[in-house]
DNA sequence: GATACAATCATTGTATACAAAATACAGAGG
DNA sequence: CCTCTGTATTTTGTATACAATGATTGTATC
């Protein structure tokens, strides 16, 4: 743990939820790396509170499968093998492919209009080159078809699934060569839901997502 | 809550889980009912333990959406709605289809024998009549598929899904004029899977899972 | 020098204590 | 009779204390 960890209290917030969000943002950004223990005392220390909130935390980080607790042993960082992102991805294609067919049925003018709008917001970005933007206009982006489903319980998975790949995606959205491949997937994305064609847009998703998958698996392989 | 809610101590398990699992078989069963309030001191006075542990079973459930906490006021069952339902069932026709394409693939002679036998099996309990028979070997037919897809993310999230449905899905078996058209959906799942018939075997759950879920709904709607 | 064993230390598991907020209730005032 | 308000009680939030387990280190013996 190389990181400060220091606390966001503007909101008030139960300590347990402040203090996951917090060492969610730690493993998400790497700054908690997997495999790394998470000691309660230490972590109790680091961010000023007791280490009750510290194991609520936990306890919920284990269920998002971003920790992994060993009776009697503490928990870790929960470790990303190959294998283990290959089934995240899975689940990923098909919830994704869900989600934009939803969409297509279901999505309205105004999120159809923020998703052009936010589609070309993603297209200038790749072109000043500002990777924190073009990761957010990405996110966004993906976010408004998740809305537009009208099913939380499914937004809130794939929030999940996209968050246990974020570290790896980072290294996708790096490489410019990437941005044409990825700009013509949301067109094509965008062209579906536009017409209500469920058929070519879950297409599209399934070749993003797809695209999205080989690359990760290269980054991770490349890692090992 | 009505119950008696005894602690099941046999394992060596941190007390965390042994609340968390009694407290889930709880909800599940009906034994707990949605909205009811899960107050710490009174749950640690009926299980003979502390409120830690009670504290951090909450916290699992709320992580897997069978228990809503307001800050400051505490947690209760979360109550399941027509739409949440809905909701699940979407996301659990998509995700069931998924898995029998990919068992489709994988699976092995071996599952594949044992698949085919828990049919018989299911077939031969609708005929005796015993609902936890029936039920028990539902659940078993569709774990084996889960299990063949060698995809754990996806099992536990299939688990998961399942479980939220179960309180109603009991209605379902309940009722003997489904046995026909559960045991024909059964029937034609298998001889998808028999033959790496992907399309076949996918179109089958579909059905499988929407008939259920229509009967589902009704459920609800009648109970409201 | 290697191995077995004991003592010590670090860390988790559980219980309890204390603080703060929310709720319930009773009494005063209209 | 209703409403408002202040107080008592309940309940959650957080911190700390104690117990038990597991790891580590050091020492004695072979």
């Amino acid at each position: 743990m190389t990181d400060d960890l220091t606390l966001n209290m503007n909101a008030y917030l139960p300590l347990r939820d402040v203090v996951f969000h917090t060492l969610r943002e730690a493993i998400l950004k790497g700054d908690l790396k997997p495999g790394e223990r998470l000691m309660e005392l230490q972590l109790a220390a680091k961010l000023g509170v007791s280490r009750t909130p510290i194991r609520e935390a936990i306890r919920m980080l284990e269920q998002e499968g971003l920790a992994v607790t060993m009776p009697r042993k503490g928990a870790e960082v929960a470790k990303m093998t190959l294998k283990d992102m290959e089934d995240v991805l899975e689940i990923r294609e098909a919830l994704d492919e869900l989600a934009v067919r939803i969409a297509c049925e279901k999505i309205t003018e105004e999120q159809l209009k923020k998703l052009i709008a936010v589609k070309e917001e993603f297209e200038a970005n790749t072109k000043s080159g500002d990777l924190k933007k073009i990761a957010e206009s990405d996110v966004l982006f993906h976010d408004i078809i998740y809305m537009a489903t009208g099913n939380p319980k499914l937004v809130t998975m794939l929030n999940n699934l996209r968050e246990q790949v974020y570290r790896y995606r980072v290294e996708y959205i790096k490489n410019p060569k990437n941005y044409p491949v990825l700009i013509a997937e949301h067109e094509a994305i965008v062209e579906g839901v536009k017409n209500h064609d469920a058929k070519k847009a879950s297409g599209a998703m399934h070749e993003h997502v797809a695209n999205q998958a080989a690359a990760v698996k290269e980054i991770i392989q490349g890692q090992e």
